[in-house]
DNA sequence: CTATCAATTATCCAAATGCATAATAAGGCC
DNA sequence: GGCCTTATTATGCATTTGGATAATTGATAG
């Protein structure tokens, strides 16, 4: 009667936490955060419940690493291009608003991950400290490649600014997120390139758009 | 041994809905979707868990009630100033400005409770149907606004300023729901009037900063 | 004052959930 | 090849949740 036994083989702890993390991110992607059950989580981990807790002291740990993964994530790409892009200081702000404007950071599922994570931000202590790290990090980003632009000399107050810019940047990533539909491609970015560049008093669309060519193909690769 | 059943007198079926949809508006913006059972919500409503089954036809639909509900005090309370601010195309659209990064609209629950129901639009056909009306809706108000302005007579493309401009609007508007403590009285929408305006090419901060003071007051004697 | 009706409460239930603990086997070491 | 560690599975449990149904009571009409 009694059934045989799962048969697995034993895994490094690295390569469980990530499939557990993995599976996290895919479920409450899908179904929210209600989805994402500790059987359901092991389940799409290729694993049983009980093992969640080996390497977890429970879920909401496991809830915290999955949106530190995440956060590390997007911040990561929005910034990738930013290596290889030219020393142009206005070129490389350019390069930096398309890349978050673009997949893989423009993305159906990121909005919801992020708006699921967001209110559990406001019990756990750990989840908040990592969204207030990830988000200024972000912004000072974003700040001090406004100010090595040639432009602004000091000219204005470099912090409205990026403030300023950052919302634009939020708000077009939210709208391409909610609805991909709505939007050509590199329509987003050219939006958001016209924009910044208008608060900023400095034409990106041009430096932006020779780079978007590269950009696309290069998250094109990233997707697959 | 059997205890007094507890004591209630009857109410109006729009009393009872309205109170339970705020009791989960109100449990939602503290604890999160999780947060919002059938019994908390029931108790803080001051009934039991059972008349929820009795004015709707199970807790999802209650929190579709409860996600229209807030939408629309949202998007009324931006429009709200508009309806007494001047004839003067450009005084409105910053009247409309300030109201949307100034509160009730900007509100530490509200990013919370957007957040939260943004998770069930995936699921609920409802709700996404919901989310899509209210906010193309804004979108339209504020493309209409743009359109009547006399600075860009079909200039340029009034469907992609208006993308940009609510993009602006609902990332300052996240930013100070999120971190309300990293902005002093009014920067908000003086940053809000400025980049706007600059996308515009338009100067709204001479009108939008006269209107500020009205507009706070009004929204001070709404948040009491 | 009484009968009636439905608004409201009380009780019960099956399912799901997170967690704890016991059982087992996979893989390395000698 | 046998043993030992521990990664992994299997089982059980208390709690919670949403929902169904029965019991009761407050109001209203006649």
């Amino acid at each position: 009667m009694s059934a045989d036994r799962k048969p697995y083989h034993r895994e490094t702890e690295d390569t469980r936490r990530q499939a557990l993390i993995t599976a996290t991110l895919a479920l409450v992607a899908e179904g929210g955060a209600q989805a994402a059950t500790v059987r359901a989580i092991a389940q799409k981990a290729g694993v049983t419940a009980g093992l969640i807790r080996h390497y977890f002291q429970g879920k909401d740990q496991l809830i915290a690493a999955a949106y530190g993964h995440l956060m590390t994530r997007m911040t990561a790409d929005s910034a990738a291009d930013l290596s290889k892009a030219p020393h142009d200081p206005t070129a490389r702000l350019a390069a930096f608003v398309a890349a978050a404007l673009s997949p893989p950071v423009v993305d159906g599922q990121a909005l919801i991950l992020w708006a699921t994570f967001l209110q559990e931000t406001h019990r756990d202590p750990a989840m908040r400290q990592t969204h207030a790290q990830t988000y200024l990090a972000f912004r000072d980003q974003l700040q001090s490649l406004i100010a090595d632009l040639p432009a602004l000399k000091g000219a204005q107050d470099p912090r409205r600014l990026a403030i300023a810019c950052n919302a634009v940047i939020d708000g077009l990533w939210m709208e391409g997120c909610a609805l991909p539909e709505a939007f050509a491609l590199g329509e987003l970015v050219e939006i958001g390139l016209r924009a910044v560049g208008a608060i900023l008093g400095t034409d990106l669309s041009g430096q932006g758009m020779r780079d978007l060519a590269q950009t696309t193909d290069a998250n094109k690769k990233v997707k697959t």
